[in-house]
DNA sequence: GAATACTGGCTAAAGCTATTAGGAAAATGC
DNA sequence: GCATTTTCCTAATAGCTTTAGCCAGTATTC
């Protein structure tokens, strides 16, 4: 018999692609299987279970959205990285849907700790650090950010900002002048001393702590 | 044979119930009967199929959340009527995290249209009337205004704000604080005309339209 | 008050998905 | 060339979904 070559990184990767394609909730063992032309239970030999698989395609989803935010922030400062970073993750969901919901899938901690989600932390620190906020504010408008990211980017692909003469791409441009000219009024001003903050589409509570 | 008094309305609240015990997506027509203490084709005279319960589950905590806002809206207005708003989401999510869920399930326009979803629009909009906004910032605002309550919730929910010292409170106070501010600053200024816009954790494209 | 029609829950059955156990053939190592 | 490991397969169990058809209470009607 031919052998299909399974390796838990081609199924995974397949299982991206799957879930682009289908939605992640409607990726299964199963389909995989079919979309290999390989049975079922040839896939546990290399997949632990079912959430393994989607755990897998999450972590793989997490670190494609952090190299392509770090890509969008090299060289930039202030709002430029604020709009660059914004628009990976927004443009990231517009092509790859299914991807991005698996980027939400909630990880245990251990499994989160080890992800790029605390790649996705550190650069939306990084970006705060152009507008000087002290401690407690820091954290606050870290998970300001990652709110209105992953709120708009969630509302926008269910398409409820589709029945309306204007454009999503006006209103994601002021939304985005609006979030520059907050953090600049929050500039050096108030606040104590605190922990740190969560961000963005990340699975869970890993990525608080900061590199 | 002593019959168990099904009816769409409590397999819906019961649903409902489930959902927030052991999550939305484990909510299951089988799980259903259990409950019940009835077979699983029973409650088909009742119920079209598994989808037809998780869209009646969404319609009613859909509902739900819009009685709640509205009570919490009544008397209020500017900052006060922004907060109450925003914590009868909040509050909701916490509560009823499974019918949280529910209510951001994709539903079909039409049965959208149909759905307690037009009012959360029309609160968010009569919300804004209090900081004179001209037409097409009005639907950036709401839209942002949406991004940021579903987003926050929902990473609260998913637990990515928990590794931290700063209190999850106090960020949502904060943000609650920058949003009036910058409603307040984009005051009676600039603007064009243009259509409606789209708030929250509602399902689909049908509360676009304003009321 | 009995005949009639309806309704609600049941049994049965087929089709999917998930998962485990154990087998056999292909690839690898020495 | 043979032993070992790897890879995929068959077989089987179990749960969820959905359809079809039955039967007994419930409501209706004369």
């Amino acid at each position: 018999m031919v052998r299909a070559g399974l390796t838990p990184e081609r199924l995974t990767r397949a299982g991206a692609e799957l879930a682009d394609e289908v939605g992640f909730d409607q990726v299964t063992v199963s389909a995989l299987a079919r979309r290999f032309d390989v049975k079922v239970a040839s896939l546990y030999s290399h997949l632990k279970n079912s959430h393994d698989l989607k755990t897998r395609i999450a972590l793989f989803a997490l670190e494609e959205l952090a190299d392509r935010a770090a890509a969008a922030l090299a060289g930039r400062a202030g709002k430029d990285a604020l709009a660059a970073f914004a628009d990976a993750y927004r443009d990231y969901a517009r092509e790859h849907p299914g991807r991005y919901a698996a980027a939400r899938l909630r990880l245990n901690p251990e499994t989160a700790a080890a992800s790029a989600g605390v790649r996705h932390a550190q650069m939306s620190r990084a970006i705060l650090r152009g507008y000087d906020l002290t401690e407690p504010d820091q954290t606050h408008a870290v998970r300001m950010l990652g709110s209105v990211f992953h709120g708009y980017v969630s509302l926008e692909m269910a398409g409820s900002f589709s029945h309306t003469a204007v454009g999503t791409q006006e209103s994601w441009a002021w939304i985005l002048d609006s979030l520059d000219a907050l953090l600049r009024s929050r500039g050096p001003a108030a606040g104590r001393t605190a922990g740190g903050g969560s961000p963005m589409p990340v699975s869970d509570p890993e990525f608080d702590r900061q590199g």
